[in-house]
DNA sequence: ACGATTAGTTTATTGCCTGAACTATATGCG
DNA sequence: CGCATATAGTTCAGGCAATAAACTAATCGT
């Protein structure tokens, strides 16, 4: 048995289907269709019929729907050859989401068009590990507000949003299970608080998973299957299947940084013990390479560590050697789990390339040969607004799975 | 994200969705219905129209559809209180299909009816590792053929199989990539000749995969998340996610027997190091209790292991203590990528867990800490005659997803 | 100017579900 | 016995969505 395809044209499973069914999947393959044209190419109706085996009869009232719903917008006249001039069809550049994100010292928010291009946006250092969340939810939702404000004043309507943070959320409860560098522990959050009377609501995911969303949509390669690592404090994952973001039953998969790497490890944060974290996270990079953290922010310490690893300093090389090559256990347990074999490094992994990356493809042919060519291990391609431009455009993409949201 | 809900409507992904589909969607939903209710129990037109949601006047249709193609049987009247009595619906007696086995030692084929009785079945012992794959599937199809004779003996007739093979496959090209203990390599098969002339073909499982599978339909508890791992000479595992075996991108996810416990550890037959398998597989466990392999068939050496268990060698003790500790830290890792919380053990972790418990509760508990409780680490329902039952019921499966194949 | 060519719309047809009316077959009570 | 009541299942008109084919619209080439 293999994946199912994403539902396209079903409500639910275990509901029956009707013919509305039918008109909601056909849309959404319309507006899929429209969204994937490379920036400047307009596709016309007769194209989109051609690209998706509707007939013209049956684009043309379904681009109907989709111009009165203001998600497409007719855009000039072209010529090709001979013949009646075809109507270009675009996303409607006045429809945009938001993408916001808290992290450890700053919140960001900022506005993408459809088309996943970033309108405005603005970052605000903050040191969110002290004074709980309600502070930090009423900062984020004033910036919000203004870069909101701000691409109202460009006539552009925000339609919904995405928020990413760094921990472990139930994105169906709106609830944060545990983020430990945030010092956060079951909180609920008012989302619809944070992006009022939008009518496609706030979604809430983890900053791995949003980023790893922002990589599926970037990756030059379009590769549709991977693993995406990001090095931060903690190590997150995001697990990317059939151009699907998988989230396990619960909702949180993808704890790439809390695979068991070393049983006879130390003891980490989540409470486990040999965590990659423990061994591959910045801390502990940071400690075996004998940079101290303190008085410096983490920028400058990751600045410390590279310009070490230049002079070729031997503890910052084999502190980084040693995180590659757990990097390389864990990747392998996980493409032998979920028969993933592609890789995107993100955070520090990204930065820490020139020296990890041999030690990382030992590995991984040591603990899983034959699995990972060279060429599946690849860096990020959006780099630090990921969590951001992959929380906004997961909007856009359940907007693409069910544009009747909006008629 | 969440994950989607099966396809009920559409085709594929990416084709036009049209009233055929809704059509389709419905006999699936219909016959869903009839083949979930528990044995004896005869569901009426009413009563799957009221299930179902949809109208007596859909459902009756859809019915007579499913009675036609044969795979629904009316059975009796039966009165429930006033007003006319109803016809009760089954699904049809005489419709099976096959499961088959290869495995070491052994092969096997079985029918079963719909509702996933076993039928017939016979078992042939054989030695498959020499001689290659060809005499092999020859003696799978002479079995095969004299089992479907029996059961057409009795008016039952075979609409499609399914194989299971100890070994990574690519169910799409119906090829065996690597059977470390067959010893075949990208061994292509050809389904096709080994059950001719059935309506719905033969379809390839590892076998960990098709027990897995098994698991879930006979499961008490109606779990639809969890992570069975099968204790053989190998260390296999099958991924149930919503009700659904998770394969991957390439049709062999769930090799939880190749999760690396121990980075320092041995070499393993695939090639890495440090494997579950090298720590819990058959081979490891009778080796670490002392008790020699030769001249005994695996189930004698895991008799006498038991025997020694019983006796209270400290050898067998501390070999089986280590056996679930590593499977411990493996499943730990598995709960964290893929954020399951349920396990089904079978083979010999099932025979052993009166002294596996422990320590596996204990090893996750230390390296998944709060993501197990005791009673989601349970035996598996099906023992020895899964990997068969798996096969024959996704064929099942596959037929209540598309039951218009048959028409 | 006019045919060729391509874009998009209109119209008739078909398939499928729905709701309401209708038929069929039982029970229970006077 | 007869009739009201209740439930199962069928028939039929209506609506929606896609299709195919005919039709209108707009442009190019000669």
């Amino acid at each position: 048995m293999v994946m199912p395809a994403s539902a396209v044209a079903a409500p639910e499973s275990g509901v029956p289907g009707s013919m509305g069914d039918v008109r909601r999947s056909n849309l959404s393959l319309v507006l899929g269709r429209i969204a994937e044209a490379p920036a400047g190419v307009h596709l016309s109706r007769a194209q989109v019929a051609s690209a998706t085996g509707l007939t013209k009869a049956s684009v043309s009232s379904l681009v109907l729907d989709l111009l009165e719903a203001g998600l497409v917008r007719e855009v000039g006249l072209s010529q090709q050859g001979r013949g009646r001039p075809s109507v270009g069809l675009e996303l409607h550049p006045a429809r945009s989401v938001m993408g916001m994100e808290i992290n450890v010292d700053y919140i960001s928010a900022g506005v993408t068009d459809l088309a996943g291009n970033l309108l405005v946006r603005e970052t605000q250092e903050r040191d969110n590990r002290s004074g709980g969340h309600v502070p930090v939810l009423a900062a984020l939702a004033g910036l919000a507000a203004k870069v909101r404000a701000a691409a109202g004043d460009g006539g552009v309507q925000v339609l919904g949003g995405g928020l990413a943070v760094p921990g472990l959320v139930d994105p169906a409860a709106a609830r944060v299970l545990t983020a430990p560098n945030l010092g956060w522990t079951n909180v609920d959050l008012d989302l619809g608080a944070l992006l009022p009377d939008v009518p496609l609501g706030v979604e809430l995911f983890n900053e791995a998973n949003a980023a790893a969303l922002a990589e599926l949509r970037h990756r030059p390669d379009g590769a549709s299957d991977f693993v995406f690592v990001s090095g931060e404090v903690g190590v997150g994952g995001g697990l990317v299947v059939g151009s699907e973001l998988f989230t396990g039953p619960g909702g949180h998969a993808g704890e790439v940084g809390h695979i068991v790497v070393d049983p006879e490890g130390v003891r980490c944060s989540c409470g486990g013990t040999g965590c990659l974290e423990t061994l591959s996270g910045q801390d502990a990079i940071l400690a075996a390479a004998g940079i101290a953290a303190e008085s410096r922010t983490r920028t400058e310490s990751i600045e410390a560590l590279v310009r070490a690893l230049n002079d070729g300093q031997p503890r910052a090389l084999s502190a980084v050697e040693r995180a590659g090559r757990y990097l390389g256990v864990a990747l392998a347990s996980t493409a032998r789990v979920m028969n993933i074999g592609s890789v995107v490094l993100g955070g520090h992994f990204a930065v820490l390339d020139p020296w990890l990356r041999v030690p990382l493809l030992n590995s991984l042919e040591r603990y899983a040969p034959g699995r990972f060519a060279p060429e599946q291990v690849g860096l990020s391609a959006v780099g630090q607004a990921g969590a951001l431009l992959g929380a906004a455009g997961s909007v856009v993409r359940s907007l693409v799975d069910a544009p009747h949201r909006l008629q």
